[in-house]
DNA sequence: CACAATCCTGAAATCGAATGCAGACCGAGG
DNA sequence: CCTCGGTCTGCATTCGATTTCAGGATTGTG
């Protein structure tokens, strides 16, 4: 920055001032600095700033698995909403881990993040070092909550059960089952609840709800295994996500049982391989979630605030027997490619 | 950090002493000094450290959309390689288009990041930018190429094609297409090239490359409708990737084409969808490719390296009748869940 | 016991940008 | 011509941690 002065003639403070743009500056010296910065090559440290500013101009974001594909679309929005603030991301990874997730909010705020977006690994775990991380910044809980004092942003987890079941019941199902009981996370107890009431509503009889190790494909394929061994089938399968229902289709298909003739099966998120495999799920709009988030970000308020989107229903094959199992409905998978 | 010194009754020289524990410091004033952080909460400022090491202990990553599943498992294993020295991840996405990724690559170098890890948008489209920051910093490319003489860690693509091309050879493929070709990566320009060679070394008739507006699933599905339009269908089709074969597949599947039966169909990068889908397809062992880029990263050299990693077939049912459709290999889908 | 060698410590400078303050400069009005 | 109001500029300080340097305390040795 001396250099550019020098460069120019004129003071230090007279390049920042150009810079920055918030104090005035005679047109010469403006046009002289910025010749002098375009020659000289000059990139401004923001680290500096940001130091002298208190204020690094970046938000954290904490997710416990960036290889699950709802938090890449969170991101990606909540990342071009805060561009337009030149405000960018440091993005961390918790790998389902509490320590690890411990770990990450110490350095994002050592980093001097201006505020938090964290989904939370696990209810309980989770709390205590994000309640210290709450206390220094800004922070909101996208997804799962640990904290009910601090601002939370996800889904209306009533509403989606209630389409589903709604859905399920127009065709005909007695009895179902939920899979994916998890105490860990909010957003599956929420979900495993409120189906659980729908099904109570509409008369509809909730066989159990089947709690599992982790809700993966392979928690899904073992409890397919269970069902083949055991006695006769539900009506239908609603599944906390679309992970536990691929893997649980998958299985059953493979055994020769069929979907939707002999089962129905729901899943919810609507992962990319849902499209394909023809399974009804629940879609969330992660983009709309994504910008959400962003403003609660950049906008923190004293009080918390609860933010619930409301997901819609994605009819597939998986609960249509009049839909070819592969007929995917019009609308082309979104984005992904090498 | 004066206020720790105060409390403890030394120095701040000595309380940054004992915090870097680079210098001795005497055990009585040490524990003094952790006594006095613990009761203050006191948390260094890594803005300041950064500011005066002049290193930020951070390293950029800019993708060109983190939507695709391929990102995710590299950034994964990246950040926790980079975990491991205390480094972080400052985490962009440029959207597909070469103009955003520019001024990403600005604020990246802005904040100081001590490295660079970046899958260019466009082969031509991404130099320039990418030039001026791999003159400032270390910088990887990933993936893809823009630049011959920076760094590079991708797929040996002359293995992966040749493995696939031998794999039709087997059962009985006497002609193929590639679908997929698309200039802008390099990736995918070199998996066109390893193909028709493979051909044309093992005397499979390539009957042609198919361009691809955007190698998505759409493209995928628009292809494979001309196909229904036209004459006879090859006898297998392979694609730059896995969503262009499952875009073909669906639509094929919905017109009464069934595969492997009447046409063999082949991906390429192994996303979650292509398991499920029993996709036959070429994997790239991300999370190698992550490490390795953070190795890469860690250890800068002035001469320009070029990483290639040796991928691996996946055999599945689009590519063989003896396996039932759905009945994806014994490794269940990793990872994902809601 | 004296002197040297060693070990620690604190004061001060540094990283690069932003800004309060005081002074320079200009034009207008008395 | 002097003064006042206003605009712009530069000096010096600040943000918070690190590191050099020099001096003080301590220990060891002859």
């Amino acid at each position: 920055m001396k250099d550019v002065a020098r460069e120019a003639g004129v003071s230090a403070s007279t390049v920042s001032r150009v810079l920055t743009g918030r104090t005035p500056v005679v047109p010469a010296k403006r046009t002289a600095v910025e010749r002098a910065c375009k020659k000289l090559g000059y990139q401004p440290d923001g680290l500096a700033a940001a130091l002298r500013n208190r204020s690094s101009q970046s938000v954290g974001i904490l997710v416990p698995d960036i290889e699950n594909p709802i938090f890449p679309a969170v991101i990606r929005a909540a990342e071009h909403e805060l561009a337009r603030t030149a405000v960018d991301v440091v993005l961390c990874d918790a790998d389902n881990d509490v320590a690890v997730e411990a770990r990450r909010l110490d350095t994002l705020l050592r980093r001097r993040v201006d505020a938090l977006l964290v989904c939370p690994v696990h209810r309980e775990g989770s709390a205590p070092a994000l309640r210290v991380a709450a206390r220094r910044v800004p922070t909101v809980q996208l997804d799962r909550y640990a904290l009910a004092d601090v601002d939370f942003i996800g889904t209306d987890q009533v509403s989606g059960m209630t389409q589903v079941v709604d859905h399920l019941r127009v065709r005909g199902v007695r009895t179902a089952v939920f899979v994916g009981g998890y105490p860990g996370m909010s957003s599956l107890t929420e979900r495993a609840h409120a189906f659980e009431r729908a099904c109570a509503d509409r008369g509809i009889e909730a066989r159990r709800t089947v709690a599992v190790r982790f809700p993966d494909a392979e928690s899904g394929r073992h409890y397919a295994r269970t069902l083949l061994g055991g006695a006769t089938l539900p009506d239908a399968i609603t599944c906390a996500n679309d992970e536990l229902a691929l893997g649980i289709m998958v299985e059953l298909r493979a055994a020769g049982i069929r979907c939707p003739e002999d089962v129905l099966i729901t899943g919810h998120d609507d992962v990319p391989a849902a499209e394909y495999m023809g399974l009804t799920t629940v879609n969330q709009s992660l983009p709309d979630k994504g910008r959400e988030a962003a403003r609660l970000l950049c906008h923190p308020s004293t009080s918390p605030r609860q933010v619930r989107l409301t997901p819609t229903l994605v009819p597939r094959a998986s609960t249509d027997r009049d839909t070819p199992a592969y007929a995917v409905g019009g609308v082309a998978a979104e984005g992904s490619h090498a």
